[in-house]
DNA sequence: TGCGTTTTTAATGTCAGACTTTTAATTGTC
DNA sequence: GACAATTAAAAGTCTGACATTAAAAACGCA
């Protein structure tokens, strides 16, 4: 392997693809171990830290683990669901939090995936998962609730929901659907929602899912995904409102 | 910001983590500036290489850029979409063929997420994305097509039916599910499948489509669920019985 | 004054070489 | 044979230097 001294981008840059793509070409599989820094420095005709700094890009992405020590080194690293699950989170926070994506557009996303594990959820839901989510309805219920709290119950109420579809694929999709928008959303609407009326919608789904029956759950996440709606919209209006108040006082003075 | 030098992790991943929660939390905007790696590495109590290492970790996530020259720095990255899908194809590619997924569940679980597009994609399909998806059907009839073009055809396919639901988050999070399973799936039934029957299946699809007909899109995406799945359990089983027919000859032998 | 050119300067990018720390294999001893 | 000491290989870190880049400032000229 070596790289090109023309090409528009940083040596550290240019080895980190060269190996990636090797990785993903399945030209280095799972656990082998790279050369050493000192012996890459050599192949690639650079200097170590410039090596390590490509390998510490690798590292960033979970492609590469790396040990200290005689016989260590770096090896190419197993992806687990629980690094892709952490890695989807962080840049679906970023990209929304970053693109100012319009509420309506989120929400839309955000239940559409949900819906699309209703009929496995329905079929495989476990005694267990539905005993999860009847206990985070009950948490939802206590008065002194924080908001923390109630969002962190949310979370782990859609989270149960769609693990009761039993397919890690789906799991891991909809990692940054819930668990990245939901806390978005309800930091959004926390200040017009009403408890009652969510936990009622809650209640709903733990009913459908408990008989099984996927068209009362799409059902009820298409209620739940409305009510969202509703209340964003609300929370803009109230928003605009005192925008517009602000803006005629300016006039009068 | 300090760091603890009693965790249990190096200096480098350390620091990185540290901007990277400083950027997710918000301290840090879109656009701001980095303090110079020497600035850093002087708040951080380290040397300047531990710091770059620290930097390249953000960069290869795209969390952060960096510009020479006088008044440049390291700057925080405003994720594009384009990023964030390329991020999320290679993930989903590595989790993919890294932990032996079966095959059905990851073509429940991609289907399933594609058919969450039905209802917006009925009601929001332009001209342009249908004439996208009859061109590709055509490319997929022309008898001198290569395995690679169909592949290529049919995930551009597949992309202009996600496309056609006009969702930026749902493009997004689609973009694993087609453009890293499908090139799998392609690879996997590609001896077995009946190029004609695709067709047909992607002609009920974009006829569907055509029609703004969500349950009929929802069923001709099930059908081809089914008849991929299909092809799959015949590999599968070809392949056990020509590893049965060898037993038994070394048994004879 | 205004515009184009040159110089300066503040950054990142790279390098060489040394030292520290960690860890596993090896060797030695009882 | 089991345990302890030694050794060696590798990552992690540091110092200090030089190269390259790009923007700002200074300069010269019309």
């Amino acid at each position: 392997m070596k790289i090109d001294p023309t090409k528009n981008a940083d040596y550290s840059a240019q080895i980190a693809k060269a190996i990636r793509d090797a990785i993903i070409s399945g030209q280095l599989n799972v656990n082998d171990r790279l050369p050493s820094e000192a012996e890459l420095a050599e192949q690639f005709e650079v200097s170590r830290p410039t090596v390590r700094e490509a390998l510490k890009r690798l590292a960033a992405q979970s492609l590469i683990r790396t040990q200290r020590g005689a016989f260590g080194g770096a090896f190419i690293n197993q992806i687990s669901y629980e690094e892709a699950h952490s890695q989807q989170i962080t840049t679906s926070t970023l990209l929304l939090s970053m693109n100012d994506v319009s509420f309506d557009v989120a929400c839309e996303a955000r239940f559409a995936l949900e819906r699309s594990c209703a009929p496995f959820a329905a079929q495989r839901r476990t005694a267990d998962q539905l005993a999860t989510m009847r206990a985070e309805i009950h948490r939802q219920t206590q008065p002194g609730l924080s908001d923390e709290g109630w969002c962190a119950s949310d979370v782990t109420f859609h989270r149960a929901l769609v693990e009761s579809a039993h397919n890690v694929i789906l799991s891991y999709q909809l990692a940054g659907a819930v668990e990245a928008m939901q806390p978005l959303m309800n930091m959004i609407t926390f200040t017009a929602r009403n408890r009652e009326k969510i936990i009622s919608l809650h209640t709903d789904i733990a009913d459908a899912l408990e008989q099984r029956n996927q068209k009362q759950i799409e059902h009820a996440l298409l209620a739940l995904s409305d009510y969202t709606k509703n209340l964003a919209d609300n929370v803009f209006a109230a928003k605009q409102k005192i925008k517009a108040d602000s803006d005629s006082q300016k006039a009068q003075a």
